[in-house]
DNA sequence: GTTCAAGTTTAGCACAGGCTACATTTTGTT
DNA sequence: AACAAAATGTAGCCTGTGCTAAACTTGAAC
């Protein structure tokens, strides 16, 4: 495969890949409110993501337009089976990435930081080569 | 810092970083053209990104707005003094990236992919520990 | 020098995701 | 019960990034 070729591929998918982003952070957010304080509103996701609460209304309305998310008119948030699923794949892809770059040596603000972006463009076998590394410890690199 | 106020912090950022990260492309894309065909013209963006000619179009305008580029009608690209220096910015995070997966053990078309994704999110601090990594040689973790 | 193809530009549309301003509903206090 | 505050919803606007259709330039072939 040649190098434009590849970056066709990854390009191709970049716009789906922005959509998917917000919603990846939506639902881990609404799964982390629901653990820590029993249910989730609206209000927590603006404090959340420091944005207008209409914003966050929308985005709740395309959340609920694609299956992840159910509400009724003035109620808590409540995420369906397949927001759940998301939700905990993102988790975990997020863990993931931010141990390894505690590992390799990140500080743990900026590790908190650049696994918040980095956690969505993080393949599967990515994924994994990371995990092998967080396994072995980190006496084999330091 | 609590886990939700850096949450806050990544996600203040994120809607610039989305309008930063196309730029990036673009750039690398046109420095990447002029380098190997002498010049860059839009169509040759076109293939690259697998869209539209006059979605090409209007990101140039874009970038000839915010100063990266400049153009006159029907005539190749051409890189302003900031649009070179972002250009090989984003290369060389690009390539570091690029390099660290492939030695932490991602095979060279995902390791391809996960890079042009994963450079925009990539703080001067984490590239700087990706780095460090790869100076050690990959004796040390396999 | 005309004509034709390739490249470019313009016009106009859609959707995502941001906003302010204003209306409505819920909830807690007195 | 009434009011005030907090939460939610609605209307309407902007920009970015995608598209198709149609017009216009440029350059090359004849």
């Amino acid at each position: 495969m040649t190098a434009s070729k590849k970056r066709q591929n990854r390009h191709s998918r970049t716009r789906s890949d922005h959509a998917t982003e917000l919603a990846e952070d939506y639902v881990e957010a609404i799964a982390d409110c629901i653990e820590s304080r029993g249910s989730c509103r609206a209000v927590d996701l603006v404090k959340q993501f420091q944005v207008s609460h209409v914003t966050v209304n929308r985005t709740i309305g395309r959340l609920q337009r694609d299956g992840f998310v159910v509400t009724e008119p003035y109620a808590p948030l409540q995420l369906t089976k397949a927001g759940t699923k998301l939700a905990q794949a993102s988790r975990r892809r997020h863990e993931i990435v931010y141990q390894f770059l505690i590992e390799i040596g990140v500080g743990e603000s900026t590790a908190a930081t650049d696994s918040e972006g980095i956690e969505h463009h993080v393949s599967p076998e990515t994924l994994a080569a990371m995990q092998r590394f967080l396994k072995k410890g980190s006496g084999v690199f330091y």
